[in-house]
DNA sequence: CGTCTCCTTGACACAGATCAATTAACGTGG
DNA sequence: CCACGTTAATTGATCTGTGTCAAGGAGACG
Protein backbone atom coordinates (compact mmCIF):
# COMPACT_ATOMS: atom_id res chain seq x y z
CA UNK A 1 0.00 0.00 0.00
CA UNK A 2 1.33 3.65 -1.08
CA UNK A 3 0.91 5.79 2.37
CA UNK A 4 2.24 9.02 0.06
CA UNK A 5 -1.19 9.16 -1.51
CA UNK A 6 -3.58 10.93 -0.06
CA UNK A 7 -7.23 9.63 0.44
CA UNK A 8 -9.54 11.48 -1.21
CA UNK A 9 -12.46 10.75 1.58
CA UNK A 10 -10.24 13.05 4.01
CA UNK A 11 -10.03 16.28 1.62
CA UNK A 12 -14.21 15.25 1.37
CA UNK A 13 -16.34 17.92 2.81
CA UNK A 14 -19.26 15.63 3.65
CA UNK A 15 -16.97 13.12 5.50
CA UNK A 16 -18.15 13.76 9.69
CA UNK A 17 -21.59 12.06 8.89
CA UNK A 18 -19.94 9.72 6.63
CA UNK A 19 -18.17 6.36 7.36
CA UNK A 20 -14.78 7.45 7.58
CA UNK A 21 -15.77 10.05 10.03
CA UNK A 22 -13.26 9.26 13.01
CA UNK A 23 -10.69 7.49 10.76
CA UNK A 24 -6.67 8.23 10.53
CA UNK A 25 -5.46 9.05 7.46
CA UNK A 26 -4.25 5.54 7.03
CA UNK A 27 -7.58 4.27 8.00
CA UNK A 28 -9.07 6.03 5.52
CA UNK A 29 -6.65 5.41 2.90
CA UNK A 30 -7.53 1.76 3.28
CA UNK A 31 -11.51 2.10 3.37
CA UNK A 32 -11.12 4.64 0.00
CA UNK A 33 -9.51 1.17 -1.56
CA UNK A 34 -12.77 -0.25 -1.36
CA UNK A 35 -15.08 1.57 -2.24
CA UNK A 36 -16.32 3.73 -5.97
CA UNK A 37 -15.54 7.33 -5.20
CA UNK A 38 -17.63 10.15 -7.14
CA UNK A 39 -20.18 8.37 -9.83
CA UNK A 40 -22.72 10.30 -11.54
CA UNK A 41 -26.39 9.50 -11.12
CA UNK A 42 -28.60 11.08 -13.96
CA UNK A 43 -31.77 12.56 -12.50
CA UNK A 44 -34.26 9.75 -12.60
CA UNK A 45 -31.95 6.89 -12.64
CA UNK A 46 -32.44 4.10 -9.75
CA UNK A 47 -29.65 3.35 -7.67
CA UNK A 48 -31.60 0.03 -6.69
CA UNK A 49 -34.86 -1.27 -6.51
CA UNK A 50 -37.30 -3.38 -4.55
CA UNK A 51 -35.83 -7.13 -4.63
CA UNK A 52 -32.90 -6.26 -6.00
CA UNK A 53 -29.49 -8.12 -4.42
CA UNK A 54 -28.24 -6.09 -1.31
CA UNK A 55 -24.38 -5.72 -3.15
CA UNK A 56 -23.40 -2.00 -2.02
CA UNK A 57 -24.95 0.87 0.31
CA UNK A 58 -24.35 4.71 -1.60
CA UNK A 59 -23.29 7.69 -0.05
CA UNK A 60 -24.69 10.48 -1.33
CA UNK A 61 -22.08 13.06 -2.86
CA UNK A 62 -23.73 15.57 -4.61
CA UNK A 63 -27.57 16.38 -4.94
CA UNK A 64 -30.17 14.28 -3.63
CA UNK A 65 -32.30 10.77 -3.54
CA UNK A 66 -35.86 9.65 -2.44
CA UNK A 67 -36.63 6.06 -1.72
CA UNK A 68 -40.22 4.88 -1.88
CA UNK A 69 -42.43 1.43 -2.46
CA UNK A 70 -45.23 0.60 -4.36
CA UNK A 71 -47.80 -1.12 -2.12
CA UNK A 72 -50.49 -3.96 -2.84
CA UNK A 73 -52.83 -1.33 -4.13
CA UNK A 74 -50.28 0.45 -6.68
CA UNK A 75 -49.72 3.31 -4.30
CA UNK A 76 -46.60 5.00 -3.90
CA UNK A 77 -44.82 5.30 -0.51
CA UNK A 78 -41.63 7.90 0.09
CA UNK A 79 -40.07 6.93 2.72
CA UNK A 80 -37.07 8.51 3.17
CA UNK A 81 -34.93 11.34 1.47
CA UNK A 82 -31.21 11.24 1.56
CA UNK A 83 -29.13 14.55 1.08
CA UNK A 84 -25.15 14.57 0.50
CA UNK A 85 -22.83 12.91 3.50
CA UNK A 86 -25.75 10.07 4.35
CA UNK A 87 -25.94 6.85 3.82
CA UNK A 88 -28.72 4.89 1.33
CA UNK A 89 -29.76 0.91 1.89
CA UNK A 90 -29.69 0.39 5.73
CA UNK A 91 -33.01 -1.84 5.39
CA UNK A 92 -31.69 -4.18 2.64
CA UNK A 93 -28.64 -5.57 5.26
CA UNK A 94 -31.26 -7.70 7.28
CA UNK A 95 -32.23 -10.11 4.53
CA UNK A 96 -29.65 -9.24 1.98
CA UNK A 97 -32.65 -7.78 -0.50
CA UNK A 98 -33.58 -4.26 -1.32
CA UNK A 99 -36.54 -3.66 0.60
CA UNK A 100 -37.28 -0.11 -1.49
CA UNK A 101 -36.34 1.62 -4.80
CA UNK A 102 -33.91 4.14 -4.69
CA UNK A 103 -34.23 7.01 -7.48
CA UNK A 104 -31.97 10.27 -7.87
CA UNK A 105 -33.94 13.71 -7.57
CA UNK A 106 -31.80 15.95 -9.72
CA UNK A 107 -28.48 14.86 -11.16
CA UNK A 108 -26.39 13.56 -8.27
CA UNK A 109 -23.33 11.43 -7.60
CA UNK A 110 -22.86 8.84 -4.96
CA UNK A 111 -20.09 6.54 -3.60
CA UNK A 112 -20.74 3.25 -4.07
CA UNK A 113 -20.09 0.62 -0.86
CA UNK A 114 -19.76 -2.58 -0.93
CA UNK A 115 -21.06 -3.68 2.42
CA UNK A 116 -19.88 -7.03 2.16
CA UNK A 117 -16.16 -5.95 1.89
CA UNK A 118 -16.66 -3.08 4.49
CA UNK A 119 -18.42 -5.04 7.09
CA UNK A 120 -15.31 -7.07 7.17
CA UNK A 121 -12.82 -3.78 6.95
CA UNK A 122 -14.99 -3.46 10.36
CA UNK A 123 -13.27 -5.84 11.94
CA UNK A 124 -10.03 -4.31 11.97
CA UNK A 125 -11.18 -0.82 11.80
CA UNK A 126 -12.90 -0.45 15.23
CA UNK A 127 -14.07 3.43 14.25
CA UNK A 128 -15.43 2.16 11.34
CA UNK A 129 -17.81 -0.60 13.38
CA UNK A 130 -18.45 1.95 15.22
CA UNK A 131 -19.53 4.60 12.49
CA UNK A 132 -21.44 1.90 11.23
CA UNK A 133 -23.98 1.65 14.69
CA UNK A 134 -24.17 4.90 14.83
CA UNK A 135 -25.47 5.33 11.50
CA UNK A 136 -28.17 2.38 11.23
CA UNK A 137 -29.06 3.77 14.80
CA UNK A 138 -29.74 7.49 13.14
CA UNK A 139 -31.67 5.88 10.38
CA UNK A 140 -33.60 4.02 13.52
CA UNK A 141 -34.56 7.69 14.90
CA UNK A 142 -35.13 9.00 11.44
CA UNK A 143 -37.88 6.44 11.12
CA UNK A 144 -39.25 6.79 14.13
CA UNK A 145 -40.09 10.40 14.39
CA UNK A 146 -42.09 10.96 11.12
CA UNK A 147 -44.15 7.54 12.71
CA UNK A 148 -46.25 9.49 15.25
CA UNK A 149 -49.54 11.26 15.79
CA UNK A 150 -49.05 14.69 14.73
CA UNK A 151 -50.95 17.10 12.72
CA UNK A 152 -50.45 18.13 8.98
CA UNK A 153 -48.92 21.48 10.72
CA UNK A 154 -46.71 19.59 12.87
CA UNK A 155 -45.13 17.66 10.58
CA UNK A 156 -44.33 20.26 7.50
CA UNK A 157 -42.79 22.47 10.01
CA UNK A 158 -40.42 19.62 11.50
CA UNK A 159 -39.68 18.43 8.12
CA UNK A 160 -38.61 21.88 6.91
CA UNK A 161 -36.78 22.03 10.23
CA UNK A 162 -34.98 18.67 9.58
CA UNK A 163 -33.96 20.05 5.91
CA UNK A 164 -32.98 22.76 7.50
CA UNK A 165 -30.38 21.04 10.09
CA UNK A 166 -29.36 18.51 7.60
CA UNK A 167 -28.14 21.11 5.05
CA UNK A 168 -26.68 23.00 7.87
CA UNK A 169 -24.72 19.90 8.75
CA UNK A 170 -23.15 19.60 5.09
CA UNK A 171 -21.71 23.50 5.06
CA UNK A 172 -24.91 24.69 2.93
CA UNK A 173 -26.83 27.74 3.84
CA UNK A 174 -29.42 26.64 6.44
CA UNK A 175 -32.10 28.64 5.89
CA UNK A 176 -32.41 29.28 1.97
CA UNK A 177 -33.47 25.76 0.89
CA UNK A 178 -33.29 24.69 -2.43
CA UNK A 179 -35.89 21.68 -2.47
CA UNK A 180 -35.04 18.68 -4.88
CA UNK A 181 -38.39 17.17 -4.40
CA UNK A 182 -41.69 17.98 -5.78
CA UNK A 183 -44.66 18.89 -3.37
CA UNK A 184 -45.88 15.82 -4.32
CA UNK A 185 -43.30 13.89 -2.71
CA UNK A 186 -43.42 16.00 0.57
CA UNK A 187 -46.89 15.39 0.45
CA UNK A 188 -46.87 11.41 -0.12
CA UNK A 189 -43.81 11.32 2.80
CA UNK A 190 -45.58 13.16 5.47
CA UNK A 191 -49.03 11.19 4.51
CA UNK A 192 -50.98 14.09 3.61
CA UNK A 193 -51.84 15.79 0.33
CA UNK A 194 -49.95 17.56 -2.54
CA UNK A 195 -53.00 19.94 -1.81
CA UNK A 196 -52.43 20.52 1.49
CA UNK A 197 -48.58 21.14 1.49
CA UNK A 198 -49.37 24.13 -0.68
CA UNK A 199 -52.45 25.38 1.74
CA UNK A 200 -49.71 25.30 4.56
CA UNK A 201 -47.21 26.75 2.56
CA UNK A 202 -49.34 29.55 1.98
CA UNK A 203 -50.59 30.14 5.75
CA UNK A 204 -47.14 29.55 6.71
CA UNK A 205 -45.68 32.33 4.56
CA UNK A 206 -48.92 34.35 5.62
CA UNK A 207 -47.88 34.13 9.36
CA UNK A 208 -44.43 35.32 8.30
CA UNK A 209 -42.63 32.23 9.04
CA UNK A 210 -41.11 31.52 5.53
CA UNK A 211 -40.94 32.63 1.84
CA UNK A 212 -41.92 30.34 -0.53
CA UNK A 213 -41.07 30.63 -4.20
CA UNK A 214 -41.89 27.47 -6.40
CA UNK A 215 -38.77 25.00 -4.84
CA UNK A 216 -36.74 27.99 -3.77
CA UNK A 217 -38.06 28.50 0.21
CA UNK A 218 -36.20 31.02 2.76
CA UNK A 219 -36.91 30.29 6.08
CA UNK A 220 -37.80 33.82 7.83
CA UNK A 221 -38.69 32.71 11.63
CA UNK A 222 -36.78 29.53 12.12
CA UNK A 223 -37.34 29.73 15.75
CA UNK A 224 -41.18 29.86 15.32
CA UNK A 225 -40.86 26.84 12.86
CA UNK A 226 -39.13 25.15 15.39
CA UNK A 227 -41.93 26.12 17.84
CA UNK A 228 -44.38 24.36 15.61
CA UNK A 229 -42.29 21.17 14.86
CA UNK A 230 -40.89 21.02 18.67
CA UNK A 231 -43.09 18.06 19.20
CA UNK A 232 -41.71 15.87 16.40
CA UNK A 233 -38.57 16.42 16.66
CA UNK A 234 -36.33 13.66 18.09
CA UNK A 235 -34.02 16.17 19.68
CA UNK A 236 -36.65 17.89 21.67
CA UNK A 237 -37.63 14.80 23.97
CA UNK A 238 -34.19 15.28 25.92
CA UNK A 239 -36.10 17.60 27.40
CA UNK A 240 -37.42 15.33 29.69
CA UNK A 241 -33.94 13.93 30.71
CA UNK A 242 -32.95 15.10 34.45
CA UNK A 243 -30.05 16.66 32.92
CA UNK A 244 -29.27 20.27 31.91
CA UNK A 245 -30.34 20.59 28.25
CA UNK A 246 -27.47 22.17 25.59
CA UNK A 247 -28.00 25.82 24.81
CA UNK A 248 -28.61 24.72 20.86
CA UNK A 249 -30.55 21.54 20.44
CA UNK A 250 -29.25 21.94 16.82
CA UNK A 251 -26.01 21.50 17.25
CA UNK A 252 -26.07 18.45 18.98
CA UNK A 253 -24.43 15.83 17.10
CA UNK B 1 -12.09 -19.77 30.87
CA UNK B 2 -13.92 -23.31 31.93
CA UNK B 3 -14.96 -24.33 28.79
CA UNK B 4 -17.05 -27.27 30.34
CA UNK B 5 -19.53 -24.90 31.03
CA UNK B 6 -22.20 -25.30 28.66
CA UNK B 7 -23.96 -21.92 27.62
CA UNK B 8 -27.25 -20.94 29.03
CA UNK B 9 -27.42 -19.04 25.48
CA UNK B 10 -27.40 -22.15 23.73
CA UNK B 11 -30.53 -23.71 25.27
CA UNK B 12 -32.47 -20.42 24.94
CA UNK B 13 -35.53 -20.90 22.82
CA UNK B 14 -35.30 -17.04 21.71
CA UNK B 15 -31.74 -17.53 20.44
CA UNK B 16 -32.61 -17.43 16.69
CA UNK B 17 -33.62 -13.83 16.81
CA UNK B 18 -31.24 -12.89 19.48
CA UNK B 19 -27.61 -11.75 19.28
CA UNK B 20 -25.95 -15.48 19.41
CA UNK B 21 -27.92 -16.42 16.78
CA UNK B 22 -25.15 -17.69 14.36
CA UNK B 23 -22.74 -18.13 17.05
CA UNK B 24 -20.09 -21.26 18.24
CA UNK B 25 -20.83 -22.77 21.53
CA UNK B 26 -17.48 -21.44 22.60
CA UNK B 27 -18.46 -17.91 21.10
CA UNK B 28 -21.61 -18.15 23.08
CA UNK B 29 -19.78 -18.63 25.84
CA UNK B 30 -17.62 -15.58 25.73
CA UNK B 31 -20.76 -13.70 24.65
CA UNK B 32 -22.50 -14.72 27.89
CA UNK B 33 -20.01 -13.95 30.56
CA UNK B 34 -20.14 -9.91 29.44
CA UNK B 35 -24.29 -10.11 30.12
CA UNK B 36 -26.58 -10.50 32.52
CA UNK B 37 -29.57 -12.88 31.92
CA UNK B 38 -33.32 -13.03 33.10
CA UNK B 39 -33.27 -10.08 35.20
CA UNK B 40 -36.72 -9.86 35.85
CA UNK B 41 -38.84 -6.72 35.35
CA UNK B 42 -42.08 -5.97 37.39
CA UNK B 43 -45.72 -4.76 35.62
CA UNK B 44 -44.84 -1.20 34.53
CA UNK B 45 -41.33 -0.91 35.89
CA UNK B 46 -39.26 1.11 33.47
CA UNK B 47 -36.02 -0.29 31.76
CA UNK B 48 -34.89 3.29 31.28
CA UNK B 49 -35.89 6.69 30.68
CA UNK B 50 -35.31 9.53 27.91
CA UNK B 51 -32.47 10.72 28.35
CA UNK B 52 -30.38 8.13 30.64
CA UNK B 53 -26.76 7.36 30.10
CA UNK B 54 -26.67 4.73 27.00
CA UNK B 55 -24.84 1.61 28.54
CA UNK B 56 -26.66 -1.51 27.72
CA UNK B 57 -29.47 -3.02 25.32
CA UNK B 58 -32.02 -5.13 26.46
CA UNK B 59 -32.86 -8.47 25.28
CA UNK B 60 -36.81 -9.63 26.00
CA UNK B 61 -37.10 -12.90 27.53
CA UNK B 62 -40.26 -13.35 29.19
CA UNK B 63 -43.16 -10.81 28.27
CA UNK B 64 -43.49 -7.53 26.46
CA UNK B 65 -42.20 -3.92 26.29
CA UNK B 66 -42.99 -0.89 25.29
CA UNK B 67 -41.32 2.25 24.32
CA UNK B 68 -43.01 5.32 24.15
CA UNK B 69 -42.19 9.26 23.78
CA UNK B 70 -43.80 12.52 25.62
CA UNK B 71 -43.91 15.04 22.90
CA UNK B 72 -43.69 19.31 24.02
CA UNK B 73 -47.58 18.76 23.74
CA UNK B 74 -47.53 16.21 26.84
CA UNK B 75 -49.02 13.58 24.07
CA UNK B 76 -47.68 10.01 24.55
CA UNK B 77 -46.26 8.53 21.46
CA UNK B 78 -46.08 4.57 21.55
CA UNK B 79 -42.76 3.95 19.27
CA UNK B 80 -42.43 0.06 19.39
CA UNK B 81 -43.73 -3.05 21.32
CA UNK B 82 -40.46 -5.92 22.19
CA UNK B 83 -41.75 -9.18 22.34
CA UNK B 84 -39.80 -12.27 23.64
CA UNK B 85 -36.18 -12.51 21.80
CA UNK B 86 -36.05 -8.93 20.63
CA UNK B 87 -33.33 -6.78 21.59
CA UNK B 88 -34.15 -3.19 22.61
CA UNK B 89 -32.47 0.28 22.67
CA UNK B 90 -31.00 0.50 19.28
CA UNK B 91 -32.12 4.25 18.95
CA UNK B 92 -29.77 5.35 21.84
CA UNK B 93 -26.30 4.11 19.91
CA UNK B 94 -26.50 7.54 18.02
CA UNK B 95 -26.41 10.00 20.58
CA UNK B 96 -25.24 7.45 23.75
CA UNK B 97 -28.32 8.98 25.42
CA UNK B 98 -31.80 7.00 25.34
CA UNK B 99 -34.33 8.75 23.29
CA UNK B 100 -37.53 6.78 24.60
CA UNK B 101 -38.92 5.50 27.63
CA UNK B 102 -39.56 1.55 27.90
CA UNK B 103 -41.48 0.03 30.22
CA UNK B 104 -42.44 -3.33 31.38
CA UNK B 105 -46.59 -4.72 30.05
CA UNK B 106 -46.50 -7.09 32.60
CA UNK B 107 -44.27 -9.60 34.64
CA UNK B 108 -41.36 -9.79 32.21
CA UNK B 109 -37.74 -10.44 32.15
CA UNK B 110 -35.04 -9.34 30.09
CA UNK B 111 -30.99 -9.82 29.47
CA UNK B 112 -28.86 -7.04 29.99
CA UNK B 113 -26.60 -6.76 27.73
CA UNK B 114 -23.76 -4.15 28.26
CA UNK B 115 -23.41 -2.38 24.85
CA UNK B 116 -19.54 -1.24 24.94
CA UNK B 117 -18.21 -4.61 25.74
CA UNK B 118 -20.31 -6.39 23.01
CA UNK B 119 -19.69 -4.15 20.71
CA UNK B 120 -15.56 -4.51 21.11
CA UNK B 121 -16.21 -8.68 21.00
CA UNK B 122 -17.88 -7.67 17.65
CA UNK B 123 -14.55 -6.94 16.15
CA UNK B 124 -13.59 -10.41 17.51
CA UNK B 125 -16.52 -12.38 16.96
CA UNK B 126 -17.56 -11.86 13.23
CA UNK B 127 -21.08 -13.40 13.82
CA UNK B 128 -21.76 -11.07 16.97
CA UNK B 129 -21.13 -7.81 14.38
CA UNK B 130 -23.40 -9.19 11.36
CA UNK B 131 -25.91 -10.33 13.80
CA UNK B 132 -26.08 -6.60 15.31
CA UNK B 133 -25.96 -5.05 11.77
CA UNK B 134 -28.89 -7.01 10.89
CA UNK B 135 -30.87 -6.63 14.07
CA UNK B 136 -30.47 -2.69 13.05
CA UNK B 137 -31.34 -2.84 9.80
CA UNK B 138 -34.68 -4.88 11.09
CA UNK B 139 -35.30 -2.28 13.31
CA UNK B 140 -35.12 0.63 10.22
CA UNK B 141 -37.43 -2.09 8.38
CA UNK B 142 -39.73 -2.39 11.11
CA UNK B 143 -40.02 1.75 12.10
CA UNK B 144 -40.74 2.13 8.52
CA UNK B 145 -43.29 0.05 7.55
CA UNK B 146 -46.16 1.61 9.76
CA UNK B 147 -44.87 5.21 9.02
CA UNK B 148 -46.71 4.82 5.59
CA UNK B 149 -50.02 6.44 4.89
CA UNK B 150 -53.06 3.12 5.14
CA UNK B 151 -56.18 3.20 6.32
CA UNK B 152 -57.24 2.83 9.69
CA UNK B 153 -58.33 -1.13 9.00
CA UNK B 154 -54.82 -1.93 7.07
CA UNK B 155 -53.21 -0.51 9.98
CA UNK B 156 -55.14 -3.08 12.50
CA UNK B 157 -54.91 -5.76 10.28
CA UNK B 158 -51.22 -5.34 9.76
CA UNK B 159 -50.72 -4.57 13.26
CA UNK B 160 -52.48 -8.30 14.34
CA UNK B 161 -50.48 -10.47 11.23
CA UNK B 162 -47.32 -8.91 11.97
CA UNK B 163 -47.98 -10.13 16.50
CA UNK B 164 -48.82 -13.09 14.86
CA UNK B 165 -45.32 -13.70 12.41
CA UNK B 166 -43.45 -12.61 16.03
CA UNK B 167 -45.03 -15.00 18.41
CA UNK B 168 -44.92 -17.51 15.33
CA UNK B 169 -41.16 -16.81 15.02
CA UNK B 170 -40.55 -17.12 19.19
CA UNK B 171 -42.63 -20.92 18.86
CA UNK B 172 -45.62 -19.99 20.83
CA UNK B 173 -49.01 -20.77 19.18
CA UNK B 174 -49.44 -17.82 16.46
CA UNK B 175 -54.08 -17.59 16.28
CA UNK B 176 -54.06 -17.66 19.81
CA UNK B 177 -53.04 -14.28 20.57
CA UNK B 178 -52.86 -13.11 24.80
CA UNK B 179 -52.47 -9.40 24.12
CA UNK B 180 -49.84 -7.62 26.41
CA UNK B 181 -50.69 -4.08 25.52
CA UNK B 182 -54.43 -2.45 26.42
CA UNK B 183 -56.27 -1.22 23.54
CA UNK B 184 -54.72 2.32 24.07
CA UNK B 185 -51.30 1.27 23.18
CA UNK B 186 -52.32 -0.37 20.41
CA UNK B 187 -54.51 2.65 19.27
CA UNK B 188 -51.89 5.15 20.27
CA UNK B 189 -48.81 3.10 18.12
CA UNK B 190 -51.23 2.84 15.43
CA UNK B 191 -52.38 6.75 15.29
CA UNK B 192 -55.81 5.54 15.89
CA UNK B 193 -58.35 6.54 18.80
CA UNK B 194 -58.99 3.50 21.32
CA UNK B 195 -62.54 3.64 20.07
CA UNK B 196 -61.84 3.03 16.32
CA UNK B 197 -59.52 -0.05 17.94
CA UNK B 198 -63.14 -1.78 19.69
CA UNK B 199 -64.82 -0.86 16.09
CA UNK B 200 -62.43 -2.38 13.97
CA UNK B 201 -62.49 -5.27 16.01
CA UNK B 202 -65.69 -5.58 16.34
CA UNK B 203 -66.04 -5.16 12.46
CA UNK B 204 -63.50 -7.82 12.06
CA UNK B 205 -65.44 -10.47 14.13
CA UNK B 206 -68.58 -9.32 12.33
CA UNK B 207 -66.85 -11.05 9.34
CA UNK B 208 -65.60 -13.56 10.96
CA UNK B 209 -61.93 -12.97 10.61
CA UNK B 210 -61.32 -12.99 14.45
CA UNK B 211 -62.47 -13.89 17.79
CA UNK B 212 -61.96 -10.72 20.26
CA UNK B 213 -62.82 -11.13 24.29
CA UNK B 214 -60.66 -8.55 26.33
CA UNK B 215 -56.80 -9.32 25.68
CA UNK B 216 -57.36 -12.69 24.18
CA UNK B 217 -57.60 -12.75 20.60
CA UNK B 218 -57.99 -15.63 18.18
CA UNK B 219 -57.46 -15.12 14.33
CA UNK B 220 -59.68 -17.51 12.88
CA UNK B 221 -59.21 -16.21 8.83
CA UNK B 222 -55.53 -15.16 8.96
CA UNK B 223 -55.59 -15.17 4.91
CA UNK B 224 -58.47 -12.65 4.81
CA UNK B 225 -56.33 -10.93 7.59
CA UNK B 226 -53.23 -10.91 5.48
CA UNK B 227 -54.94 -9.81 2.37
CA UNK B 228 -56.00 -6.40 4.26
CA UNK B 229 -52.44 -5.92 5.26
CA UNK B 230 -50.62 -6.75 2.45
CA UNK B 231 -49.98 -3.22 1.30
CA UNK B 232 -48.19 -2.56 5.05
CA UNK B 233 -46.23 -5.75 5.06
CA UNK B 234 -42.86 -5.05 3.52
CA UNK B 235 -42.24 -8.44 3.13
CA UNK B 236 -44.93 -8.18 0.36
CA UNK B 237 -43.02 -5.40 -1.39
CA UNK B 238 -40.86 -8.30 -3.04
CA UNK B 239 -43.50 -9.16 -5.13
CA UNK B 240 -42.62 -6.12 -7.03
CA UNK B 241 -39.17 -7.80 -7.67
CA UNK B 242 -39.42 -9.37 -10.84
CA UNK B 243 -41.44 -6.63 -12.67
CA UNK B 244 -40.16 -3.96 -14.28
CA UNK B 245 -40.76 -0.46 -12.95
CA UNK B 246 -41.67 2.69 -15.03
CA UNK B 247 -39.36 5.54 -14.40
CA UNK B 248 -42.70 7.42 -12.75
CA UNK B 249 -44.55 4.27 -10.31
CA UNK B 250 -47.46 7.31 -10.29
CA UNK B 251 -48.31 6.78 -13.46
CA UNK B 252 -48.93 3.32 -13.32
CA UNK B 253 -52.53 3.77 -12.19
C1' DC C 1 -46.17 28.27 -28.81
C1' DG C 2 -48.20 24.02 -27.96
C1' DT C 3 -48.00 20.29 -24.68
C1' DC C 4 -46.65 18.70 -20.19
C1' DT C 5 -46.18 18.32 -15.68
C1' DC C 6 -46.32 20.62 -11.44
C1' DC C 7 -48.57 23.65 -8.50
C1' DT C 8 -52.42 26.32 -6.65
C1' DT C 9 -57.12 27.32 -5.28
C1' DG C 10 -61.94 26.47 -4.19
C1' DA C 11 -66.03 23.45 -3.09
C1' DC C 12 -67.37 19.44 -1.02
C1' DA C 13 -66.99 14.69 1.21
C1' DC C 14 -65.58 11.40 4.43
C1' DA C 15 -62.55 8.56 7.56
C1' DG C 16 -61.67 8.73 11.79
C1' DA C 17 -61.58 11.91 15.98
C1' DT C 18 -63.98 13.66 19.75
C1' DC C 19 -67.58 13.83 23.08
C1' DA C 20 -70.75 11.52 26.07
C1' DA C 21 -72.76 7.73 28.32
C1' DT C 22 -72.74 2.92 29.72
C1' DT C 23 -70.88 -1.38 30.94
C1' DA C 24 -67.36 -4.58 32.26
C1' DA C 25 -63.09 -5.94 34.61
C1' DC C 26 -60.15 -5.45 38.49
C1' DG C 27 -58.32 -4.35 42.22
C1' DT C 28 -58.32 -2.94 47.49
C1' DG C 29 -59.72 -2.64 51.95
C1' DG C 30 -62.98 -4.10 55.36
C1' DC D 1 -66.33 -12.81 50.55
C1' DC D 2 -68.57 -8.66 49.22
C1' DA D 3 -69.08 -3.29 48.46
C1' DC D 4 -66.73 0.17 46.29
C1' DG D 5 -63.79 2.97 43.51
C1' DT D 6 -60.95 3.12 39.57
C1' DT D 7 -59.62 2.22 35.11
C1' DA D 8 -60.37 -0.07 30.57
C1' DA D 9 -63.42 -1.09 26.93
C1' DT D 10 -67.55 -0.52 24.32
C1' DT D 11 -71.19 1.91 21.81
C1' DG D 12 -73.67 5.73 19.79
C1' DA D 13 -73.94 10.65 18.15
C1' DT D 14 -71.68 14.30 16.23
C1' DC D 15 -67.80 17.01 14.52
C1' DT D 16 -63.64 18.21 11.90
C1' DG D 17 -59.03 18.02 9.65
C1' DT D 18 -57.61 16.57 5.78
C1' DG D 19 -58.60 14.13 1.48
C1' DT D 20 -60.81 14.18 -2.94
C1' DC D 21 -62.53 16.21 -6.99
C1' DA D 22 -62.46 19.75 -10.34
C1' DA D 23 -60.66 23.71 -12.67
C1' DG D 24 -57.13 26.82 -13.81
C1' DG D 25 -52.42 28.82 -13.91
C1' DA D 26 -47.50 28.85 -14.59
C1' DG D 27 -42.99 27.26 -15.66
C1' DA D 28 -40.29 23.95 -18.52
C1' DC D 29 -39.00 22.16 -22.80
C1' DG D 30 -39.07 20.51 -26.97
Amino acid sequence: MRTDIQPKCLDCVRRHGCLPADMSPEQTLRFEQHIQRSKSIADGEHLFRVGDNFESMFAVGAGCFKTYAIDAEGREHVLNFYFAGELIGADAIYSERHMSNAVALGESTVCVIPFRAISKLAHEIPELQTQLFRILSRDVIGSTSIAGDFTAEERLAAFLVMLSIRMQHHGAPSVDLELAMSRRDIANYLRLATETISRLLKRFQQNGLLQADRKHITLLDLNGLMRKAECVNPWSRWNFSTKAQPDNPLEIN
